[in-house]
DNA sequence: AATCACATCAACCGCGATCAC
DNA sequence: GGTGATCGCGGTTGATGTGAT
């Protein structure tokens, strides 16, 4: 894929699930994007900081002189990452980030690579099914979270961890409990997955998200 | 309209495991 | 077996969006 042909990729991109990409004219012709979630409306993106670590970490790079880019990722280094990639394979990120001249470490370009340009990686809300998945997962394995992923085709382990974090952390602490504690596993299993197995029936194709409100109806219960 | 608190998630960090030589 | 490089995991951070006041 050429930067010339920009376009294409950005077609390329948008035939992946949920993705939301937004161009915005950028400084020295080159767009700078935003490829967050979709609830991020805002096209602005924040400049990539270049920081010059330190030189005694650096010491084996010190010929290269290098300056590493932190960040969000531009579309051109995405570009140059997938080029990169589709033309040699992934792994050895280290030299692979060297080699396809991203000034990036290679733990930024794998990360990036899996996390998000990797084909097959799926995007948007859990679905029901995946959620009663996680939870069922979760209690088996605790936060044991690329084995979970493993089950979950088309989502990181990032975006699960996530998830938990912030939406299944925040009802634990609505119940006053840990998430790791038998209370809330009590919780989930008697009350939350029943309640999320009912919406997978209802559920066609739409994605589910348990609300607040659903919340509240199990914390009065449980508690 | 301004401000604040909270939610979300991409990206980073540290560290143990594994690999290559 | 030793050593340095690399990988992969889980925890954490920080920028930004959103809703409440």
């Amino acid at each position: 894929i050429q930067l010339s042909n920009l376009s294409s990729f950005i077609n390329w991109l948008s035939l992946r699930p949920s993705l939301s990409l937004e161009l915005e004219k950028g400084e020295e012709n080159m767009a700078s994007w935003s490829s967050s979630s979709t609830q991020r409306s805002s096209g602005a993106t924040m400049p990539c900081s270049v920081v010059k670590l330190d030189d005694d970490l650096l010491r084996h790079e010190e010929e290269a002189a290098e300056e590493i880019r932190r960040g969000p990722w531009t579309v051109e280094e995405d570009l140059t990452l997938v080029n990169y990639i589709a033309d040699h394979g992934d792994g050895r990120w280290n030299s692979l980030a060297r080699a396809a001249g991203l000034k990036r470490t290679g733990k930024s370009c794998r990360l990036r690579w899996l996390n998000y340009l990797r084909p097959d990686v799926k995007r948007g809300n859990f679905t029901a099914d995946e959620q009663l998945l996680i939870l069922d997962l979760h209690s088996r394995w605790g936060n044991r979270w690329s084995k979970i992923a493993q089950h979950l085709p088309g989502r990181t382990d990032n975006e699960i961890k996530n998830y938990w974090r912030t939406r299944v952390q925040k009802h634990a602490k609505q119940l006053n409990c840990d998430a790791n504690s038998t209370k809330f596993k009590d919780a989930m299993k008697y009350l939350w997955m029943p309640r999320l197995a009912d919406h997978h029936l209802q559920q066609s194709n739409q994605t589910f998200q348990l609300q607040d409100s659903d919340l509240s109806g199990w914390v009065q219960g449980f508690s």
